[in-house]
DNA sequence: CCCTAGCTAAAGTTTACGTCA
DNA sequence: CTTGACGTAAACTTTAGCTAG
């Protein structure tokens, strides 16, 4: 599609706030108002400077002009209430604005791609804190496990050391070593005339 | 059902400007 | 004061999907 590039009307002279029932709109005039006041045009101010010396030499200026922070924060309200565009807001906003309807198609869309990548970045760092708190919890599990594999290494070590000296086994749980040595395979004999620990079987 | 034109969104690119070292 | 690098907004291009005729 071609649209051409977009220059700023420097015939437009009408009112750039014609009254209308949308509330979204209401503020807009008394906000143009403030900006024709304070001229602070980042490029250029008014329409005709267009057409001054160093922006116009024989032929139309290719100049792109920065919307007006009013002009911003009411297409950004607007965006606020509805990120899509139909053709008959669009149209409402650049005649509420003095803009081209295309300009607000354009800001628009450039607005929606910002939003995207915005989301992005915050979906982005939502993971990446999901993940290193799960990575964190991981980590102490990880470091538990060890814990107990090593107390269960000792604990065998030292009944197998008990073995060894002739000296009788406790064949009742009553003894917190064998709790937890009961991640310890089986050992069939270690109960010597007696029941194995119930929670062997 | 297929084709075409018209419209729009999304993604990516280009252009122009503002800022800052 | 000038200049070049860089970031960003505005505008553009391409592509694809949808709908009406």
């Amino acid at each position: 599609m071609e649209f051409g590039r977009i220059f700023f009307n420097p015939s437009y002279s009408g009112n750039m706030f014609p009254g209308n029932g949308d509330s979204i709109f209401q503020g807009a005039r008394s906000v143009m108002n403030m900006e024709e006041t304070t001229k602070k045009r980042p490029f250029f101010s008014m329409p005709e400077e267009l057409y001054d010396e160093e922006y116009f030499d024989e032929q139309l200026p290719e100049k792109k002009r920065r919307l007006t922070p009013e002009q911003v924060n009411f297409l950004e309200k607007s965006f606020e209430v509805e990120n899509k565009l139909e053709p008959e807001r669009k149209t409402q906003l650049a005649k509420n604005l003095g803009l081209q309807p295309r300009q607000v198609a354009v800001w628009f869309q450039n607005r929606r791609a910002r939003w995207k990548n915005k989301q992005l970045e915050r979906d982005y760092d939502q993971l990446k804190s999901s993940y290193e708190s799960l990575l964190s919890n991981y980590d102490s599990i990880l470091k538990e496990n060890e814990k107990l594999k090593a107390e269960v290494l000792s604990m065998t070590e030292k009944l197998e050391a008990k073995e060894l000296a002739g000296e009788p086994v406790p064949c009742q749980n009553s003894d917190p070593l064998l709790m937890v040595a009961s991640h310890a395979p089986a050992r069939p004999n270690q109960c010597k005339g007696g029941r194995p620990p119930q929670h062997w079987q």
